[in-house]
DNA sequence: AACATTGTTCAATGAATGTTGAACTATTGT
DNA sequence: ACAATAGTTCAACATTCATTGAACAATGTT
């Protein structure tokens, strides 16, 4: 019954939003796949089931279509998912292919080391002797 | 006391984290502000206290330090900050000068409409009539 | 009709985010 | 030593985010 889904227009797509959308590792590999098939590739949302289970996908997905970088065509059972390559290109130029050549070169340096690429945890801050000690003036 | 703060190694950055930083109105004015400045330009804390409080533009600034983006030098009571242009050009080619021009195009954009930069929220969802009513069968 | 497929939606949970104001630290004048 | 300047750090709070599992919905198959 629910026939389409929402899409910012073009002209709506904030670049906040934009950037918030790429900043999770599973949705990066998201575009790193869909950006494999060329401009106008398609992907079903199962396509990316080894990134997470079907409701972590179906949530970003939907992250991602609602900030504009993603578009959703239903036909039949299947969901395909694109990039909206030629938005972006209008909206903020250069942006999307380099994000595909900076997450392609982040995926294949993690395929050398390890299975997932993440961000290194920052130094965490230090115990803390707070609090006024200096009561031994 | 404290003399120095951390700053990720070049290699060490994360295009997630990046994009993480990259992902706030008011981090993005700090970027558009030191962009103005040219590659090596630097500019202090209170420099940004048009964005928000003196600890608002500490914690972001924190944030984009600690994400790679940014490079604070400490001398005397000033930080100046600048922009890590060739480390990240380094890392991810291409990257900064494209967020620069988005940012700026958006920044300009925003000066012609509104006083900040604000992403459309999403569309909210329905009431709901959720929870199985299919008792009347 | 019954069933499987494909995916969404919901409530719950825990972690991360962004903001505020007060307290703190370090440096520089006077 | 006292005070001003420049920023950080902390606790508290309200949001938002990411993940899980169960329930739901729409379509297609037999």
């Amino acid at each position: 019954m629910q026939r389409d889904v929402f899409h910012p227009a073009t002209g709506q797509i904030s670049l906040p939003a934009v950037y918030n959308a790429l900043s999770d590792p599973v949705r990066l590999q998201i575009v790193a796949r869909l950006s494999e098939l060329g401009e106008l590739g398609e992907l079903t949302c199962s396509a990316f089931l080894d990134y997470g289970s079907k409701t972590v996908i179906s949530y970003h997905l939907a992250r991602m279509r609602e900030a504009g970088v993603t578009r959703t065509r239903i036909e039949g059972k299947q969901h395909y998912v694109s990039l909206r390559a030629g938005d972006l290109e209008t909206r903020f130029p250069g942006l999307l292919p380099v994000v595909i050549a900076s997450v392609r070169a982040e995926v294949k340096a993690a395929a050398r080391k390890s299975p997932v690429c993440a961000a290194p945890k920052r130094p965490a801050k230090k115990p803390a002797a707070r609090k006024s000690a200096k009561a031994v003036a």
